[in-house]
RNA sequence: CGGAGUGUAGCGUAGCGGCUUAACGCGCCUGCUUUGGGAGCAGGAGACCCCGGGUUCAAAUCCCGGCACUCCGACCA
């Protein structure tokens, strides 16, 4: 894409009652535009990034064999009465349309997705199934806060699964457990993320989230110190003070983002919507069933709370807007804006992504640029290096002069 | 939902009772000069000073009431 073409513009000058540096960078870079408290538009740049952090859950949701639905956001109030959380669920949007009859905007999806999954499961042969979706939320904060990680209104993927008994539920939660680690890997905040065992609402007595270590964290995590399982700290006083993986009483004690949340729901949903099965002795029986989260934006914002610098945003390879940002440093020079052209070329033809400043704005002005948005490999053409292309990772400080085979090579193997 | 702070041009801010005809920086428009880390000069456009009420000869400025945003706290299936 050409960078004359975006419509979004970077700035310096951006509120200073923005204290969330996730927000700070991302709205200074032109990734989001608030609307209002915790409601965010996604520009251009920064939809590329959801986009493609909601394909990597994508690939790791249907890998375990999970199909991918859409339900409505608009719910009626009768699926919510029907689970006594119309009026429990302090967060729910409620509305009336003009016939006066009464909606809930979807805070999560189980009041829709028990009744429709009733629709198609009647016996054991049927199970087990799981379905997701990748969907707006709606939830009234009574205080959104820090920048797009508590959000009035986000996109989360929400996976339900449906099973035969409590001990398929618990076989399915520890597969998703793994395929939540291959999510966080990918997206490039593993080593931060830790499972740490938490209150389970309603549901069950625990639940398991995945607690990303930064100091814009809301939640307070001990982290064991012998064998890395996390507490929460709402739930430290049940078990204080020992690990109860591997009865340590030695923890870290750190400030953390829930990126992830697991809840094996039993039958909390299953029964108030009487979600049964033939079993194969055929007697009816009570279908068990799991949720498991992962909020996108929260995601996005995380993200940039841990890989950023002085200068900008630094993004995962797998997540960044762009694999290439092209620099043309004087575009008044015909013969170096020919050769920068020809790059731009032949990298859209090797299939990457590429970001071609191709503006007439000063040196300066391109090169911070490249900086704040963070795209992980800069090429700037300026006629200096003939036959070379000058090369530079935002993650690195190194400058190389490379050709263009090798500028390929390097950024497939990123 | 409690506490505190802040609302002035597209954005960031100054002005906080009378030399105010609302100022400065960024951005934007014109022209010229520039081009390796947010360039220079000259000219120009752009403001119901958040909304409503009050005090006063006089209100962006003081008072009251809304609304919005930010931070702290509570809350967070």
């Amino acid at each position: 894409m050409r960078q004359s073409r975006l419509f979004t513009k970077t700035t310096k000058n951006i509120s200073a009652e923005e204290k969330s540096l996730n927000a700070q960078l991302l709205t200074r870079g032109g990734f989001v535009d608030k609307l209002a408290a915790g409601i965010y538009t996604h520009l251009p740049l920064g939809l590329r990034v959801i986009n493609k952090i909601g394909n990597i859950i994508r690939e790791e949701m249907n890998a375990l064999g999970a199909q991918e639905i859409l339900m409505p956001a608009l719910q009626p109030k009768a699926n919510w009465q029907v689970t006594g959380r119309w009026d429990e669920l302090d967060v729910l949007f409620k509305l009336k349309g003009d016939d006066s009859k009464e909606y809930a905007l979807g805070a999560t999806h189980e009041e829709v997705v028990v009744p429709l999954l009733g629709k198609f499961i009647f016996s054991y042969k049927d199970l087990p199934i799981s379905v997701y979706q990748i969907q707006t939320k709606f939830r009234n904060e009574k205080r959104a806060k820090s920048g797009i990680l508590r959000g009035r209104q986000f996109l989360m993927k929400d996976l339900y699964s449906f099973h035969a008994d409590e001990k398929d539920l618990g076989e399915f939660y520890e597969k998703i457990k793994e395929s939540y680690w291959k999510i966080f890997e990918r997206v490039g905040i593993k080593e931060k993320t830790y499972l740490t065992l938490a209150s389970g609402g309603t549901f069950s007595k625990y639940s398991h989230e995945f607690q990303t270590v930064t100091d814009a964290g809301e939640d307070t995590i001990y982290i064991c110190k012998k064998c890395h399982l996390s507490i929460n700290k709402e739930i430290l006083a049940d078990i204080n003070p020992v690990c109860p993986e591997c009865q340590s009483e030695e923890f870290d004690v750190k400030k953390a983002i829930e990126v992830g949340n697991i809840f094996k729901l039993n039958t909390r949903f299953s029964g108030p919507f009487n979600l049964r099965f033939k079993d194969a002795d055929g007697k009816e029986k009570i279908i068990f069933m799991g949720c498991f989260g992962i909020g996108l934006d929260r995601l996005m914002g995380t993200v940039v709370e841990i890989c950023n610098d002085e200068n900008g945003i630094v993004w995962p390879a797998n997540i960044a807007p762009f694999q290439a940002h092209l620099i043309l440093l004087k575009p008044d020079d015909k013969e170096s804006a020919k050769e920068a052209e020809n790059i731009y070329d032949a990298l859209q033809k090797a299939d990457i992504e590429v970001l071609f400043d191709d503006r007439n704005l000063s040196a300066g002005i391109k090169l911070k640029d490249g900086d704040l948005i963070g795209i992980p490999v800069r090429l700037v053409v300026s006629g200096r290096n003939k036959g070379k292309i000058e090369v530079k990772e935002r993650a690195k400080e190194e400058v190389r002069l490379l050709n263009l085979n090798e500028i390929i090579e390097l950024i497939k193997g990123l």
